[in-house]
DNA sequence: GCGGTACTGTTCGAGTGTGTTCGAATTAGT
DNA sequence: ACTAATTCGAACACACTCGAACAGTACCGC
């Protein structure tokens, strides 16, 4: 494989699932870490994404909003790994879903890729970007509409609407917070309207959030905290969190990474 | 061999792998790695791939394959910048317009980025992409929803519902093909649908079209020739084609490219 | 025959990419 | 707060790759 193959490909995995890991990256294209750091540089330099300690994240422009990938979103991959992983066990092949906009979903979306006839509605450029990628002629892959945010999630009146018209077995929701008074939140106005009426369309409510989330309150509310029907997290939340979470959703879900 | 065979063969390899390495290609055509570097730099100084250290790649990695992009198409690329040009002088600020799917359009985009209060309605996730890495506040990029084609155009219903909520001042259509019988046409049933949307959504038609286009029918018609308001192709077409078309359309702008 | 042109192969010094080692820096665990 | 485990980047060695220059071959028109 060439050098130059080897970076594109790499620049793909950092904006598909937000970070990435030296030593990942290392076993999966077999050179060495160094290689691998070297390669970060050159496409770091170009400003095509940030290096971090462990691995890299997406650069993101100027957003001090949103929660950006930080070098703490390298750390928590293993989280979001085994989330995703466990999320992707309730998709059966022939399932009609959606996903929404995040680093999780994301991550989601690539051990998605092999189910058969899946039909997968996002209004999140990358995610789209992954299936697309794979490039399998029995999967559907809609896209949103709308205008883009800087984390390159369609959002809008457009997006709404689109999605009004439609109707699926389940969503994958990735959401910025979490808490018992404000619900699952985003600190994105636009993609909490968008993020509801994914929520209006599916049958039922998946919600992907790791312990972090717990706590943390976006500026727009999405749904309460009942309204998802599984939420799925990890060990690192603490015991009173998970408690009432357990009391509140119908499905808590807590995977041990590693 | 000839050696325009093998340059034929190798960008078809380059086309079908994504990439190649000079020492894979001196083996398989049993040449030297001169005479494959000598080829590589010849294609990659008609823009047809990019020569990177060990070999070379495609000279778009992701935007996947454009029709006929063989030789010929690069003194096409003159034509469809001075096409584009011409296009973009249509456009005033704080407009309201919408592009379809193509690289004339693509060429047009480029063209419009600096143009102040601009609201661009696409189906086109690199023209969408054109606008956003410009990044300017004051222009609004809106997305049409849809399933991907390999062009990278957004269709299906909900393309065209997005659009059908929509109004516009301004349609850059770039079209596959047009004849006096068939109108405007392209190669895709569902992005012909869509097409059709935007026509119905804007004030005014603007085809592009370069020369090459006359004759060339698609499998699918978009509208008939008379539709547009301004059609624009270069100096290449034919009297006969000229003055068929003057006749038809009421506008019709020949550019020469130089 | 001759000269011209296009294509190819060889040689060689410079440039580029890669893996390894090792001490410093950062992070994780208790 | 301290120690153990990772991770980092600089430096070096090695192999591969590059392009320029020169030389050889084949084909063409005259």
């Amino acid at each position: 494989m060439l050098a130059q193959q080897r970076q594109a490909a790499i620049l793909d995995r950092v904006r598909a699932a937000g970070g990435v890991r030296v030593t990942e990256l290392a076993a999966e294209f077999s050179v060495s870490d160094m290689t691998i750091r070297r390669d970060l540089e050159a496409l770091a330099d170009r400003g095509l994404l940030a290096k971090v300690h462990g691995g890299a994240t997406t650069v993101s422009p100027g957003s001090a909003h949103e929660p950006g990938f930080t070098a703490k979103s390298v750390r928590e991959r293993g989280e979001k790994a085994a989330i995703a992983m466990r999320a992707a066990a309730l998709v059966s092949p022939g399932d009609a879903i959606a996903l929404s906009a995040g680093t999780t979903t994301a991550e989601l979306a690539q051990r998605l890729v092999d189910v058969p006839a899946l039909t997968v509605v996002t209004n999140s450029i990358p995610v789209a970007d992954v299936f697309y990628r794979a490039g399998r002629a029995d999967q559907t892959v809609v896209l949103t509409g709308g205008t883009r945010t800087p984390s390159d999630a369609l959002v809008g009146p457009v997006a709404v609407a689109a999605i009004g018209a439609l109707h699926l077995d389940m969503l994958f929701l990735g959401v910025h917070g979490m808490s018992e008074r404000a619900g699952y939140t985003t600190p994105n106005l636009m993609e909490a309207d968008v993020n509801r009426a994914l929520v209006e369309a599916a049958e039922r409510l998946v919600v992907l959030a790791d312990h972090t989330k717990w706590g943390t309150v976006g500026i727009s509310s999405i749904v309460p905290l009942a309204r998802a029907h599984v939420l799925i997290t990890d060990d690192g939340l603490d015991g009173a969190a998970r408690e009432l979470l357990s009391e509140t959703v119908p499905e808590l879900v807590v995977v041990n990474p590693q």
